[in-house]
RNA sequence: GCCGAAGUAGCUCAGGGGUAGAGCAGCUGUUUUGUAAACAGCGGGUCGCGGGUUCGAAUCCUGUCUUCGGCUCCA
């Protein structure tokens, strides 16, 4: 069993020359800007994973063909050879003068208001630091661009030579809604042209792992916009991959005790306003319907509510629990028309959905039996590069609700669960749910982009207010607690992510063809159809026969680019020996062989 | 939702006020093929959609929809 987790290299990559570098580069963008968009607010300009930003306030929008010209000015700033000191201001007022008097270059205070700002937030005791671009002129003039900043930086402004400015967006100041939304512009910087031009390159590759890409070209599923925007459409080998998933949890969960339930796609807005969701999540749900007796419908968000009320049909035993409730079920969440991407952040999908109605002292042992599932299906799944994050409760927000004994014992069942059974977390204190903590997955995508996956989730809430009980051994009713658990997430983002993972390569036993059986010429075709119903019906393998008039190499290159693990190719030869040509996705022409051989070849990667 | 960008044939893209183009895919015919693209011919587009400017709009302006990169939010 393999459960990996890579961890970040941040503190290695915040020491480094590259950081500084990007570092330097960030405020030089910022020097360019001051000169070319005379008034301009800077805010603030990090290093990041593979580059930098600055956020301005311009009153002057800034479009994406403005880049060009920024990028010449910077090239033109950074050849002044600026030598790039570290100032340390005594103390906050001395700052305060500091940004007021030397960092506003003569254009007026209110150029400094963000700066003044980030002032305030240091904390008290802290260095306060700035860094001046300097040098002098022929006349002998000294020029210098001060910014407040922690650094460090490069020496000097002419190590920042190779750099691209690559685009714009909106951010909102201090990552919060309520403020005011500034002009965010990213750029990447390397110490070698090569390595910027590898970078770009690597982009560009990147792209074409793009599920949204591969997703078309594999027929894996679609989009309309006569269905609605982030409302897939599943084509038959797409629909093929998910059965396929869903197979396969479906008789692991078998095997854990779970049973399977199926629930309706709308409700009555009761449910969810018992369930607490109409208030908390309105904002997040289709607009409601009403029918003509007045009654208001909700399209589900969510599941759990449904099974709750399976839960509750009943009296429940302390000898009954626990209770382990399983649907994939189909949800519709509106999502903002700005966050929808392709099949990793739909408007309508499927979660492997369970509920675990369970007591207090199987609360350990339930969410160790989940965690344990969870490693089986990240194993079968082949996915290797992820993190576990325990979401805890943030001590100073009010967000949450329940009892802080109900959040410690929680907590320390999830970490308990993770040491036992091998896990690597990071902690992420305000990550939790409001009414519990959870532990998630996280897996990048193509692009970089970190996806919540996975997760498992301790709930007192619900229990509390659908007033779920259970009989205990000493005759009285007790509250059982509940699991919210979903292995995959959802099987959208999991096939999304799965589909960049494996570049549309999937391991056999998911590949939605798993074998392409090519006929030489017509007149081998009848035998590739017999050769057909056999590895379908005998050996159960999905298997497409490509029986078109077109060359060998032809059939080769699309079942090659369509990702079929294993062609078979039928000739003259085969049908006279008895045997078929093998070529793997991989390792191309494995030669002739015995369909039985071959059968035993491929047994394994089932 | 907000900021920035893009929508031309099924796909990838060119054209940028004066009769819509290429390659691939598709169709028809020829070829009967042994490990990544046979050959020839043909068809195919209200240039996302609405409004405006103009003698004339795919092209300019405007609104809108969808998509992409971010922000915020999430499985």
């Amino acid at each position: 069993m393999v459960w990996e987790v890579r961890l970040m290299e941040a503190p290695v990559y915040e020491e480094s020359y590259l950081y500084r570098l990007r570092h330097s580069a960030a405020h030089l963008m910022a020097q360019a800007l001051t000169e070319l968009y005379p008034g301009i607010k800077l805010a603030i300009g990090p290093p990041i994973e593979n580059g930098f930003y600055y956020d301005v306030d311009s009153s002057v929008p800034i479009r994406e063909e403005d880049l060009t010209k920024i990028e010449v000015k910077m090239k033109e700033l950074a050849k002044l050879d600026q030598r790039i000191v570290r100032i340390v201001a005594e103390d906050r007022d001395a700052a305060r003068t500091k940004i007021l008097e030397e960092t506003t270059l003569g254009q007026g205070p209110e150029v400094a208001e963000y700066k003044l700002q980030l002032l305030e937030a240091v904390p008290d005791g802290q260095e306060i630091s700035f860094y001046d671009q300097q040098r002098t002129d022929r006349a002998g003039v000294l020029h210098r661009f001060i910014d407040l900043c922690r650094g460090p930086h490069v020496d000097t402004t002419k190590e920042v030579k190779h750099f691209k400015l690559m685009s714009i967006a909106g951010a909102y100041w201090r990552g919060d809604v309520k403020n005011k939304q500034l002009t965010r512009i990213y750029g990447t910087a390397f110490e070698t042209q090569e390595e910027l031009e590898t970078h770009l390159h690597n982009l560009e590759e990147a792209r074409k792992r793009d599920h949204r890409i591969l997703g078309r070209e594999l027929g894996l599923f679609m989009f309309s916009p006569r269905v609605g925007p982030g409302l897939p459409l599943w084509l038959p080998k797409g629909a093929t991959l998910r059965d396929t998933m869903v197979g396969f949890l479906k008789d692991e969960q078998l095997k854990r005790g779970y049973e399977p339930v199926v629930t309706p796609q709308i409700a009555s807005i009761r449910l969810y306003e018992k369930s607490g969701h109409v208030i908390t999540y309105k904002d997040k749900m289709f607009p409601f319907m009403e029918d003509e007796e007045k009654e208001t419908y909700i399209l589900k968000p969510m599941n759990c509510p449904f099974h709750i009320e399976i839960y509750q049909s009943q009296m429940r035993s302390y000898r009954d629990l626990p209770v382990r409730y399983a649907e994939f079920g189909t949800v519709h969440r509106y999502e903002q028309s700005g966050e929808v991407t392709g099949i990793l952040r739909a408007r309508g999908f499927t979660q492997d959905d369970a509920h675990l109605f369970v007591r207090p002292d199987q609360l350990l042992e339930e969410f160790i039996g989940v965690v344990d599932l969870m490693k089986t299906v990240l194993n079968r799944l082949g996915l290797k590069d992820f993190k576990a994050r325990l979401g805890t409760k943030d001590p100073a927000s009010d967000k949450y609700i329940g009892h802080d004994d109900n959040w410690t014992a929680a907590t320390s069942a999830i970490e308990q669960a993770c040491q036992k059974m091998g896990v690597d977390y990071f902690v992420s204190v305000g990550d939790a749910a409001f009414y519990g903590p959870k532990l998630d997955l996280i897996i990048k995508d193509a692009l970089g982009r970190d996806w919540q996956m996975g997760t498992v989730q301790v709930d007192y809430n619900l229990p509390e207010r659908f007033e779920l009980e259970y009989i205990g051994e000493d005759s009285k009713p007790h509250r059982p607690i509940m699991i919210h658990r979903a292995p995959f997430g959802s099987l959208e983002r999991m096939i999304g992510l799965l589909t960049e993972q494996y570049a549309g390569a999937f391991p056999f036993w998911l590949a939605p063809v798993q074998i392409a059986i090519l006929p030489i010429s017509d007149r081998h075709v009848d035998a590739a159809k017999e050769l057909y119903l056999k590895l379908r019906d005998t050996h159960k393998l999905r298997v497409q026969v490509d029986e078109r008039r077109e060359t060998l190499g032809k059939k080769i290159r699309e079942a090659q680019l369509q990702k079929v693990p294993y062609m078979l190719v039928l000739g003259d030869r085969d049908i006279e020996m008895g045997t078929v040509g093998v070529r793997s996705r991989e390792d191309g022409d494995l030669g002739a062989m015995t369909l039985e051989a071959f059968i035993e070849k491929i047994t394994p990667s089932r």
